[in-house]
DNA sequence: TCCGTGACGATAC
DNA sequence: CGTATCGCCACGG
């Protein structure tokens, strides 16, 4: 699979996480068959069109940093909290979502469907 | 070719 | 929750 093709794969996923939920790139990486390639999901990025890249974060919740300077965390997390996520920040700055409550992480992609509840039956 | 680096992941402590 | 280590792979120097 070239560059290209994974991007494009990439693309098709991002763009079906539905609003309100989010992902982690390691997901993505498995959707499209590519397990061990979750950085690659989020470098590829900045070559992609405007994704809801708000809705993809880290396996943990964390939202990822771009370094100092950049607003772009802050903006994600406005994004998020207008879709309805609930969005906190730890002691060091960072922006968290809990994933047991805004998960999307679907088996594959064909096994996500309009009457489908995926994240039915949560808390723990 | 090797090395450093990166919107990552998982495990160990 | 924090740091440390290893694994993964593409890119540039």
């Amino acid at each position: 699979m070239d560059s290209a093709e994974f991007h494009a794969a990439v693309y098709e996923k991002v763009r079906l996480i539905p609003p309100g939920k989010v992902t982690s790139y390691g997901h993505i990486a498995k959707l499209i068959g590519m397990p061990n390639h979750s950085r690659h999901v989020g470098q590829g990025a900045d070559v992609n069109p405007p994704l809801p890249w708000q809705r993809v974060i880290g396996s943990s919740g964390t939202i990822s940093d771009r370094g100092p300077g950049t607003n772009g965390a802050q903006r994600q997390r406005e994004e998020l909290e207008a879709e309805g996520v609930e969005v906190t920040v730890g002691r060091t700055g960072e922006f968290r979502v809990d994933l047991r409550v805004y998960g999307w992480f679907p088996n594959s992609v064909d096994d996500v469907q309009p009457d489908d509840h995926p994240n039915s039956g949560d808390e723990e």
